[in-house]
DNA sequence: TATAAATACTACTTAAAGGTAGAATTAATT
DNA sequence: AATTAATTCTACCTTTAAGTAGTATTTATA
């Protein structure tokens, strides 16, 4: 019941980019110094998100990412579809998956609103919004 | 982002027996060609329900298993434990998992709501609670 | 133009979850 | 006592997530 590292990893360093978003770039090294994450773990994600258009890389010497939308135009949730980590509708939480309202799991009224909330808390958080809140790994 | 398969089959396995209580004993063939879980898994985690005292099993031909305790007294988030699939407290929505107040990532203050509705919904369900709802795999 | 420092690509390895096979054990029935 | 039908044990296989290695490519600067 966790998201998968790689959705963490993400929402962490897209976090403290946005809290550094004056620096004109950061890079790959700086990142996984700072957030005590595998390097190259690290440009691997980099890698998918600058392919998903969230951040633009600039290759070469003196490069690094920075994003390519606002940060207030960039939701948590954004991001969990990038690792296919989102959570959807129809999301089960006994992984039978294709029951409808007539024929429901044990625990099908009980996950209704858990479930809403999660989805709240990713689709309505911002990076903006969660930037500079606490700790920065 | 879901509980492991384990968790999700010894739940719809055992809400399963606790609608079906009145026949004496449900053996392990009948209990997977229902439920459609693989037999060989559904042993394997039928021994571990066994063993942690939920369940009591007899051996040797028209043999089976049965509930230990009452199912008014089963806890969804007692099925969780023995699979370490409990949401804990402490437990972790970006991975790093040593934040204390002073030092709390992003997502922390968004996590506490959604993290304690997961709690309440696997805490407060018996297995009586949830048997008979909807359908039975 | 050579060098250095950065991202991107391809492929591999490791660890954990999910699942399977076969033999051993148990106990009721014939 | 033999048979049959059940659980349990040990060991293995498969798939996926997580992480690593090495090379190729790009670009600023001396
Ligand atoms: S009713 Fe339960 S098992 Fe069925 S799709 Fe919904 S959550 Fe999953
Ligand atoms: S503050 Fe955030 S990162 Fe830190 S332990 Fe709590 S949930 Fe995890």
């Amino acid at each position: 019941m966790q998201l998968s590292n790689s959705s963490q990893y993400a929402i962490r360093i897209l976090a403290y980019m946005a809290d550094n978003k004056d620096s004109k770039l950061l890079n790959a090294t700086e990142l996984a110094k700072t957030l005590y994450i595998p390097y190259k773990f690290l440009t691997k994600i980099m890698t998918e998100l600058v392919k998903s258009g969230l951040v633009v890389s600039i290759r070469g010497r003196d490069g690094g990412y920075k994003f390519e939308k606002k940060t207030s135009e960039i939701m948590v949730s954004d991001i969990l579809a990038i690792f296919n980590d989102s959570i959807k509708n129809e999301q089960c939480v006994l992984g039978i998956g294709f029951c409808n309202g007539l024929c429901k799991c044990a625990l099908h009224d009980q996950w209704v609103e858990p479930k809403h909330l999660l989805q709240k808390m990713f689709q309505e958080s911002s990076l903006e919004d969660i930037a500079g809140k606490g700790c920065k790994i």
